[in-house]
RNA sequence: CGCGGGGUAGAGCAGUUUGGUAGCUCGUCGGGCUCAUAACCCGGAGGUCGAGGGUUCAAGUCCCUCCCCCGCAA
């Protein structure tokens, strides 16, 4: 007999534990996910990655607004016997914790009790954590507090974005919840507290968290571009509006030039930027209206002043 | 019906207001030049101007319909 599980997730990175969990042959009673929202372009309703793979399966799906509020009858009529989370976007109260005799087990995305919080694969990498990893642990009333049961590293290379480590955590996290729930079962899996004096906690990101800042060092600036892609996405301010930064490198600098001061911009030489302690060559940029390019391909239909701020520029 | 920008050579853009032989930078191919360069010079190839319809002697350009891409806001 396998146990009788709800899931609770929201966004991609929870897709491939579902899926593990059902390939598993684990019973999936029941799905929660934030509901449906206007989204994107035109404002469009649109539905999360988990519901869509949830319908697909034929499980049943359920979007409370606040499953602690209104979502408590539904789950105790599941009779769960565990539940799961995976980036669910919502709190759970203590009598939803209360609803699962063996408890509830989430999936999260980094080496606890470093990066409790909704965005630690980014925070990892705009601090510039060598490593990173999954953690599964038994959820409790506190924001990832719960005692640690097993964990997965991954080590953040200078290719990797926030982007590319979510989608190889993803599947780690899958493999790893499989793994938790079948030690869970037979009684042997490990379980730990966490040490609050090596936790930390990271605040969700924000737009303007992607603000480049060439007052700060080259390495600074590298690492910001690659924790928020692909959200919300590095950027710089122009004269007139905003130019969006994906992909980076650090260049020769120039020790008199102000930092922020376009120090090269043409398409042989790429368009560089003068930081604190260097340069910084923006590889692939997006313009306002226009899809992200090579910055040397945008520089052979724009012209760019060079000696000039970058925020003085006008496209 | 949330607001807005755009689709022109392999890439990035101009040209559309005022219809009249399709242009720039780069790449590419061939040739030349230099000790050398982010080189430079000469020459060539490469476009059904997103799709369809309409107006006109003539449409990239004006009118209608559709498809696709993107920015903002959520």
């Amino acid at each position: 007999m396998s146990l009788r599980v709800v899931f609770m997730g929201t966004p991609e990175f929870a897709v491939p534990s579902l899926q593990a969990l059902v390939e598993a042959g684990y019973e999936v009673a029941g799905v929660f996910t934030q509901p449906d929202r206007p989204k994107g372009r035109g404002g469009k309703v649109q539905q999360s990655p988990v519901k869509d793979y949830a319908l697909a399966q034929g499980i049943a799906v359920y979007q409370p607004n606040r499953i602690r509020l209104d979502g408590v009858e539904d789950l105790r009529r599941l009779a769960p016997e565990i539940c799961v989370t995976a980036a669910f976007g919502q709190i759970l109260s203590q009598e939803v914790l209360d609803i699962p005799p063996m408890g509830t087990v989430n999936v999260h995305a980094s080496l606890l009790p470093r990066h409790r919080g909704a965005a630690p694969v980014q925070w990892a990498v705009l601090q510039g954590d060598g490593e990173t990893g999954v953690t599964t642990m038994l959820t409790d009333r506190g924001i990832d507090t719960g005692d640690m049961l097993l964990r997965c590293a991954c080590p953040i290379t200078e290719a990797d974005t926030a982007g590319t480590l979510l989608h190889k955590l993803s599947y780690m996290g899958a493999e790893l919840l499989v793994e938790t729930l079948r030690r869970l079962e037979k009684g042997d899996c490990p379980r730990e507290k966490q040490s609050e004096a090596l936790s930390t906690y990271d605040p969700m990101l924000t737009k303007e968290m992607g603000l480049l800042d060439f007052t700060e060092g080259t390495q600074a600036c590298l690492r910001r571009v690659r924790a928020m892609d692909p959200w919300p996405c590095a950027y710089a301010e122009l004269g007139e509006g905003a130019l969006k930064i994906w992909k980076t490198k650090a260049a020769e600098g120039n020790p008199s030039a102000a930092p922020g001061t376009v120090l090269w911009a043409n398409d042989k030489q790429g368009l560089v930027i003068a930081t604190a302690d260097g340069g910084i060559e923006l590889v692939e940029i997006q313009a306002p209206n226009a899809k992200r390019m090579e910055a040397k391909a945008f520089l052979r239909g724009h012209g760019m002043e060079t000696g000039k701020l970058l925020h003085e520029v006008k496209l």
